[in-house]
This record gives C-alpha cells, sequence and structure tokens, in this order.
RNA sequence: GGCCCGUUCGUCUAUCGGUUAGGACACCAGGUUUUCAACCUGGGAAGAGGGGUUCAACUCCCCUACGGGCUGCCA
C-alpha cells in the first residue's frame, strides 16, 4: 500500500501571491485532493531582509481566496532555522559538508576573473580539503562538499530524466556566516521533516533539484518524486512581470473573476487532459495527473479566461454567487446590498448569471434590480420632445410600484417614444399590457428585457399580471 | 560564456509512428435580437528550419534558429 501523498506550497513572502505561484499551489492542492493526500502551506522566510507579516498575510488570502484549503498550521522557515543549523552540523560532522573561510569579497574577486577570462567557472573554495589546524578563528559559511565528478540526474514527473555534471554543480552554502541556513538546505530539511512526498513547483527550480538531490544524499533521505512546471508568461511570451498588468492574484478577485473560474483557467493553463474544457474542482480533481502538465511556458490569456469564468458564473449555485459577490463588493470596497435590493437579486440572479462573466458585469445587469429610478411625470414631456432613438426607450426606466401612472398614461408615453423612434411597438405592448395589469412588477420592463431576454421577460410579466 | 528546458492554428492545447492533424478561446461571415451581451450556424487558421532512422514521422535521433530558466552568504 503506497504512503500517503503529502505536497506543499512554499511561496517566499513577497507581498502578494503571485499568478504563477497561485498556479503551483493549484496543481499542489489537486494532485494532493484528488489522491486523498495532504496539502501542506510553508513560509520561505529566511530572507529576513525581505520579511513582512504583512506579505504572508497576503498569501494566505490570496490561497483562501482561490479556495485551496491546506492541512495543519502554515510552517514558517525562519522558525525551523534551529533544525537546519542541527542538519547542518551533522553534515559537518559526517564530512559531508566543511567550513568556508573565503569572504564575500574573495568570492566576488574570483568570479570578476573567470568573466574576464570568458569562461564562467563555479567557486571552489580552497577550505574543502583544509585541515581544521589550519582554520582561523574567523566567521565561515558551512558548504556541502558536492562531488565533482560523474552526474546527478533527476527523474521528473514532468521533465523527464534530466543529467547534470556534477563538475557543474558548486559547494552550495547551507548555512551563512551569521548562522541562518540558505534556502537550498532548509528546503530539504524541511520537505523530509514535513514528509513531503511530491515536490511539484516552478522550472525555475530544475537545477535546484540536483543541488538539493546532493543533500539529501548526504543526509541519507529518499528523494521526493519531482515535478518542475514550466512558469507563466505574458501575451508577448516573456516571463510575466508587472509590466504585462495584473501578476497579484488580488488584482483578478478584484477585476471581479469568480474563484471557480479562476481554478478552471489556472488548471487549463499548462495542462490538460483530451478535450476537457471546462470543469469543476472536483472534476478537475479526478482527472488531474503531473503527465498531463505540457513543457513549454504558457501564454496568459484574458479572453479565455473571461470566458472561461462566464461558464462558472451561469453554472455556479445562486446562493453560492450571491454569496461570492458580497464578498466582492467587500473586497473591493464597494458598500454591501441593502436588504431590498438582496431581496431582487435573490429573484434575479437566476436569469442574470448566465449573462455575465465577471461581477462587475453581473452588477451592471443587475442595474434594473439594485438601483431605483422612478421616472416623473416630467419625463413625459422629455420622452416626447427628444426624438433621438432607441436611447430614450433604454434609459426610461419605470418603478411601476413608485409611479402612479395610470395605465393609459404609461402606455402612452412608452408609444409615444416608440414611434419617435421608429420602433414597432407592438411586441413591447403585450408585456408591458401584461404588467400593468398586474401592478407588481419592480423592475424596470426593459432593463429587465436586456437581462433575461424578450420572451422571458413577457413570461413572466404574463405570471405577475395573472 | 557554461549548464538545463522548451518550440502543433494568434492563444491554451489533443495526438503518445499510419488522422481529411481534433477541441477551446479569439477572429471573420451569417442567423436571432427594440442597444450591448448572450445564443445558433458556418469559415479561415498550425506541426520553427535542415538533416537522418523507418514501408510510414508532428510523434524517434542529430544540427541550427528562436524562446525560457539557472549560473547569489535570494528564494
Amino acid at each position: 500500500m503506497a504512503a500517503q501523498i503529502v505536497t506543499r506550497f512554499a511561496p517566499s513572502p513577497t507581498g502578494y501571491l503571485h499568478i504563477g505561484g497561485a498556479r503551483t499551489a493549484l496543481f499542489n492542492w489537486l494532485y494532493a485532493r484528488g489522491r486523498g493526500g495532504k496539502f501542506l502551506l510553508r513560509i520561505e522566510d529566511t530572507d529576513r531582509d525581505r520579511y513582512t507579516p504583512a506579505a504572508t498575510d497576503a498569501i494566505l488570502r490570496g490561497l483562501t481566496w482561490l479556495g485551496l484549503d491546506w492541512d495543519g498550521e502554515v510552517v514558517s522557515q525562519f522558525d525551523r532555522r534551529e533544525r537546519h543549523a542541527a542538519v547542518a552540523a551533522q553534515m559537518l560532522a559526517r564530512g559531508t559538508a566543511y567550513k568556508c573561510f573565503s569572504t564575500q569579497q574573495e568570492i566576488a574577486v574570483f568570479r570578476a576573473e573567470a568573466e574576464a577570462r570568458g569562461s564562467y567557472a563555479v567557486f571552489q573554495s580552497p577550505w574543502r580539503d583544509a585541515a581544521a589546524s589550519t582554520h582561523p578563528d574567523a566567521p565561515y559559511v558551512v558548504r556541502m562538499r558536492a562531488p565533482r565528478t560523474g552526474e546527478t540526474v533527476i527523474q521528473d514527473q514532468v521533465q523527464g530524466t534530466v543529467r547534470f555534471g556534477n563538475d557543474q554543480l558548486d559547494d552550495m552554502i547551507c548555512l551563512r556566516s551569521d548562522g541562518t541556513p540558505t534556502y537550498m538546505l532548509a528546503v530539504v530539511v524541511d520537505d523530509h521533516d514535513m514528509a513531503v512526498t511530491h515536490v511539484i513547483r516552478g522550472d525555475d527550480h530544475l537545477n535546484n533539484a540536483a543541488r538539493q538531490t546532493m543533500i539529501y544524499d548526504a543526509m541519507g533521505w529518499p528523494v521526493p518524486v519531482w515535478a518542475h512546471m514550466p512558469l507563466i508568461h505574458g501575451p508577448d511570451g516573456k516571463k510575466l512581470s508587472k509590466r504585462h498588468g495584473a501578476v497579484g492574484l488580488e488584482e483578478y478577485q478584484a477585476m471581479g473573476y469568480p474563484a471557480a473560474g479562476m481554478r478552471n483557467y489556472l488548471t487549463r493553463l499548462g495542462w490538460a487532459h483530451l478535450d476537457a474544457e471546462i470543469f469543476t474542482s472536483q472534476e478537475a480533481m479526478q482527472m488531474f495527473d503531473l503527465d498531463g502538465i505540457g513543457r513549454a511556458p504558457a501564454r496568459l490569456d484574458f479572453k479565455k479566461l473571461e470566458n472561461t469564468c462566464g461558464h462558472h458564473m451561469a453554472m455556479a449555485d445562486d446562493a453560492a454567487l450571491l454569496h461570492e459577490l458580497a464578498q466582492f463588493l467587500r473586497a473591493t470596497g464597494q458598500p454591501a446590498l441593502t436588504a431590498i435590493q438582496q431581496d431582487r437579486l435573490d429573484h434575479a440572479i437566476p436569469f442574470l448569471k448566465s449573462n455575465a462573466k465577471t461581477f462587475p458585469q453581473l452588477l451592471e445587469k443587475a442595474r434594473f434590480a439594485l438601483e431605483c429610478r422612478p421616472i416623473t411625470r416630467d419625463d413625459a414631456s422629455h420622452v416626447a420632445l427628444d426624438p433621438a432613438s432607441r436611447s430614450i426607450l433604454k434609459s426610461l426606466t419605470l418603478q411601476l410600484q413608485n409611479v402612479q401612472w395610470s395605465k393609459v398614461e404609461l402606455e402612452a408615453i412608452l408609444n409615444a417614444a416608440a414611434a419617435e423612434a421608429g420602433i414597432a411597438f407592438g411586441k413591447l405592448a403585450q408585456p408591458l399590457r401584461a404588467a400593468l395589469a398586474g401592478r407588481t412588477v419592480a423592475p424596470s420592463v426593459y432593463d429587465m428585457m436586456l437581462a433575461i431576454g424578450r420572451d422571458e421577460t413577457i413570461a413572466r410579466l404574463a405570471d405577475a399580471s395573472q
């Protein structure tokens, strides 16, 4: 019986959840959740110069919005620094690591000279084989004693078998001169301690996998399954950056994309399963597998994102959609709906949701239900005076509950407007008459027709009039 | 410079040696329509280039070109 699958998402706290990171998290989540495994979250905050608590919060908020739940407590890599140091000490004791007293200046000089020669050799510490008796009383870093010959082979679920000549890999630093661990050591120790079985991450880490394999070997730990997925690129094919617009997940939230659609789109970006395009997360979990991940970087396509979101809007559960809409309003600092608006939207949402792709669009379609714009008797003359067009009819908003027009008066106004605009009035007259008979229809007739279609409107108005 | 990865319609992709190279988004045309949208129908659109291997290559191998990543006491 196979051991439980454990994946993790391990972002560094940069101040926001990068859309690419969100996808990495999503893939890890899908893989674990689809197999009854665990999905863990760890913040790679060993670089204290950059760390802020707010940056971590931004990541948690992003994941929460996207609907990616993690198991257990969020692990702070920084909090585990003593454990990392202990492992470094073990490596020292075993001779798989050594103390290096080379200063950063010395290394910089070495690199500058190498570059001047036109070559770019890896730094080889003179302390690698120095006797302890020659060690000065000075700060030192702990370096991995990496093999210099042979090769390190990565079995990657996405990239296949990748070989690295060991002469290309340097003796990476595991412990800085101030005693804090570097990323390279910390990831390995943490992934091992957290029992991570599958490391699914961006392929910018592919080279690192080789170095990390050396640490696993040095410690005698089992190497996890690797899966290095290509990064997301901007529409122009270049690495996604702020230049392309939205890179932070919260920006997508602010643009009003529903989380389910976002998940679907991100899943399909760089991953495919036959012709599957629109699916729920449950379905994605069923289908998702590492071998469906493409090997080439994928470009972000906002048009398709929007289209995918449209499908999810339409298939969403009414109550859930309303709930998410409320969250959207809160997240974007907009006022919450009033009880009246809420009530109207409850009734309108089944007809509205299939016509919107984002929450702002949904709100736009729902204007008839959200805004109270009773016409006044003065509008009658306005209507008569303006020969312009259909726009008159469009802007004519009738709050039948609020207006004391007689059936005859109202019909006359609309008739006049229609005549001026040269519109065949027949079709409109029928539902209007039905509505007037009932006198119970709140939304404007015209906007409602826009929102739910003419035939639907007629049917509903007929209902209302009974 | 070195090492590594990649390259099918504009975009995301299917294909895992034999297909009229399929789907989706986008686009164009038509339909529906009291705007927009949505919806329906149809259409154009692809294997980077060059060598091999093979009866047969988008699928396998090599080279070139182009793109990307790594090459930190960042992660």
